[in-house]
DNA sequence: GATGAATGAGGCTTCATTCAT
DNA sequence: GATGAATGAAGCCTCATTCAT
């Protein structure tokens, strides 16, 4: 992953950085981003408190630049997926990537689908450019396979991010089978994909053939 | 809103209580919840901050009282919409309301959106079982709408929810047409629901007859 | 001491207020500003950390708060010493009592000696309205003397301030007697008073008559 | 400025603490020793953090080098303008050269002049030598010239001194004429020193003949 | 019940100093 | 000698909570 950002400034340098970001990634899921400390980011990470305001301006910094870390990485992985695709088949490989991610990627997942709600907060101050894209790449699927007849792209666009947003949530909270808390076992994400292509292409709609 | 609740227990108690919940929704959705200071909720209310204290345990508690009571009085009103009409008619009635006390009640929205999700590191602790009802709510239509066949109902409501609840996201965000910064104008959010129910009933087929 | 101002706004409170700015007198006479805690005040004064900052908006202000407090009184003092005397007199009581109000209060001194020339850094940006009136009484006794003949009697209130201001300094720089330190002995500081007079009216002219 | 002081110890490396010593100059009269950064003064001299430890133990070792560095030069400055004169000119040459020194190098006359008094907190442990020689130097000018009749020379001399501090200290403070700020207009300063001469000659006395 | 002054624990951040290269 | 990335101790300040009135 970003491999080649590591070239970005000498190999230690961006190292450095890139660890300090996982920890914060890490640290965030696993406390929430206020309630956790800058100086538990940086015993993760293994570096001294102060190394991380050497690549970062302060503790908001290091979650934005986790959001447009990840989100260009998200990014990049759709495009791969739905390059060279057929547009129908584009979405389909657009939600089940998504949700493939986010069961691989548990952590960052939780980021972006917790802490990013959270930081909207800060987002009403700063306009997620990553984010954008990730709406348009979709919204141009949508053009693409002709599904903006009755509703307009950017509105479906966001409707299905909401879709595949709240099913992360779910399954991010949804403890591990093992710690027998109270919470819902995990369910399957990635075969939730089905239901989620199911809805968007042809609704819930009671008799498909009459 | 919810006059007639002042009437629960005493009259002068519940209206005291009452007014700190409404000034915390104020300062929540003003400042998000951890950077909104008690000391402000209190300046809200009108009351003084150790007066918080005497009708909440603590911060934390102001937040999940205030999910309860708005989830309460959301559900109270979406089962009223529903009350009488056929199971179709009910999932429309349901969105359409959903999405219409989110434009009359842009704050309570604001909690309920934004600082809910920040709040899921609240809610790994504390099950929400309004929040519980208003997906089994949901779920009652679409089964008794027969809109399960493919989706399981359970799914298709946390998806609607996502759908709605995106919406609601994206309205609340975008600044009001006055305060002329970067943000997008406010969209319709009550036509917005026609577009829900489109996606939700048939999808976004591009060919709606063959 | 400024006895009235204790009815400004309750007894305790202003009470409280003295208590911090006397217990932040003398820390940072004893350790000087920059070096001094917050926390160091706090303790000396019998409060807790906070509290500090219910009186006072942050460090800076603590030191502000000083100066006009005590240069008020300084201010205060001179005018009622030299109320009712005649303009040579009047001279001569100013710096007296001016050396005298060194000698009495010695941590006053110190932050008004040592610690305002560290604060020019601040004075750059904040006029003290105190000081500018320490310089417009003295200038205004030198006129009523006839004594700006031959130097401008705001440039005279200047230098002797500076004179004053420099045996104030070597006075408090000198260690007392008991610390057997390398530190020169104290010397009288009153009686050095007699030095300014004699150097501001006649000089140091060697030959007084001819 | 002490263009020849380079060839004192090696012709590279005294050349290289010479840099870091003017920077540190500059450095601290721009925003005082305490706010004044390590990193910002090795900046200044272009040469790396970690290097200004290879010529001062610490950032206080910084500043006390800079003061006895630049008394050093003021002495000298100051012997060889009184040098081969007669006592009577001798103070007034005096007086004229530190006002003219203040006039050429204002960052070294701010930090001598305002720094030094904050440092009056490091005084205590520091003696300062060449301060000590100042004073003396303008004590043996007042013996000489027998204006030490009335009041001891060494109190004469730290009288003279505070008054030219205080001119510089007013002159430094007041703002380039160009940055029209609330700032007085620097006045003349070198023509302030008629103002001192005649301050100590003779006194401000109303009547010059009786 | 109501008040709000007081508390004090704790976090973010800075920056002098070190040391491996 | 020179570098500058890394360190980590330490302080200012905030703010949830308490409790005497």
């Amino acid at each position: 992953m970003t491999v080649h950002s590591a070239a970005d400034r000498g190999p230690r340098v961006t190292d450095k950085r890139e660890r300090i970001l996982l920890a914060a990634e890490r640290i965030f899921a696993r406390h929430g981003f206020f309630a956790a400390k800058v100086s538990d980011v940086a015993k993760e990470a293994g570096v001294a408190d102060g190394t991380i305001y050497l690549y970062f301006k302060n503790k908001d910094d290091l979650l934005i630049s986790l959001f447009e870390r990840r989100m260009a990485d998200v990014n990049a992985r759709l495009r791969a997926a739905i390059e060279g695709k057929a547009p129908a088949d584009q979405l389909r490989a657009f939600i089940r990537t998504y949700l493939q991610l986010v069961h691989d990627e548990p952590a960052a997942a939780e980021v972006l689908t917790v802490e990013l709600r959270q930081s909207s907060k800060f987002m009403k101050e700063y306009a997620n450019p990553e984010f954008a894209d990730f709406l348009r790449t979709l919204g141009g699927i949508l053009t693409a396979a002709g599904l903006d007849r009755h509703v307009p792209a950017h509105a479906s666009a966001r409707m299905i991010f909401g879709m595949l947003d709240e099913i992360a949530l779910a399954w991010v909270l949804a403890k591990a089978p093992l710690g027998g808390g109270t919470r819902p076992k995990k369910f399957d994400i990635v075969r939730a994909a089905d239901w989620v292509i199911k809805l968007v292409e042809t609704g819930l709609q009671a008799k498909e053939t009459t």
